[in-house]
DNA sequence: TGGATACATCGACATCCGTCGATACGAGTA
DNA sequence: TACTCGTATCGACGGATGTCGATGTATCCA
């Protein structure tokens, strides 16, 4: 199920004078950790799955079929995004449904766009 | 110096679909290639580095201070942004100006946005 | 209560990655 | 040519990561 992180919550502060001042250690890693948890072409194929979804969400058993891995490897790397904030579960009886946040998506994009 | 990679040639291609069909493993692979050189936190900060510089460029010599890490160490990480095309590297005499290419980083955004 | 199903966790393995010291390369200079 | 300085590359090391099979856990149903 693995345990929701704070959803980046320095985003504003540093947004700003991102191309003015340098960023932090602490900025770098908290910002390289979310950038981690997307860079990696399952967890990217995973994202694009559940948005391409209906209703924008599946269980894992959905999604052990189309990426050709184990359960235990796709469940995995669905901790992994979850730990990232970047997708959310929820237990529905036997099922756990994933879904994309797109809050932290943007969140992300936020922090990104003041490099172009 | 390293050698230059092309300039995301897939994005066009993949960004309006992206929300309603999957990404391919062909796809995934390229964008999580790019996603992971700047998912490292001394990256990260090579570019605001490099971003909050007078004329948004420095030689390897500027940066390794700032840095706290070896001048190797530095070559490294600037090598690998060189190859995923994030900064390019211009040799003026004994010094190697390295330089954001905002087309790469605007790219890059481009084919994650449709996530949000 | 027992069995079946969906999912998470564990342990192990191979591979990749960041870091360093040592060294090689290359341009400028005397 | 020889020397210096800035940079890139090499080799090695420790730690992180992706993957799997085996196992544990929780829910539903008969």
């Amino acid at each position: 199920m693995a345990t929701p992180l704070p959803l980046l919550p320095t985003a504003v502060e540093c947004c700003a004078p991102l191309t003015e001042a340098p960023l932090t250690p602490e900025q770098a890693d908290a910002l390289a950790r979310r950038l981690k948890a997307l860079a990696d072409p399952v967890r990217l194929r995973l994202v694009s799955i559940l948005l391409a979804s209906p209703d924008q969400e599946a269980c894992t058993c959905d999604l052990v079929g189309p990426l050709g891995l184990t359960q235990p490897t796709v469940s995995h790397h669905l901790k992994k995004l979850a730990e990232a904030g970047i997708v959310t579960g929820e237990r529905r009886g036997v099922w756990t449904h994933y879904r994309v946040s797109t809050e932290a998506i943007s969140a992300l994009l936020a922090m990104l766009s003041p490099l172009r």
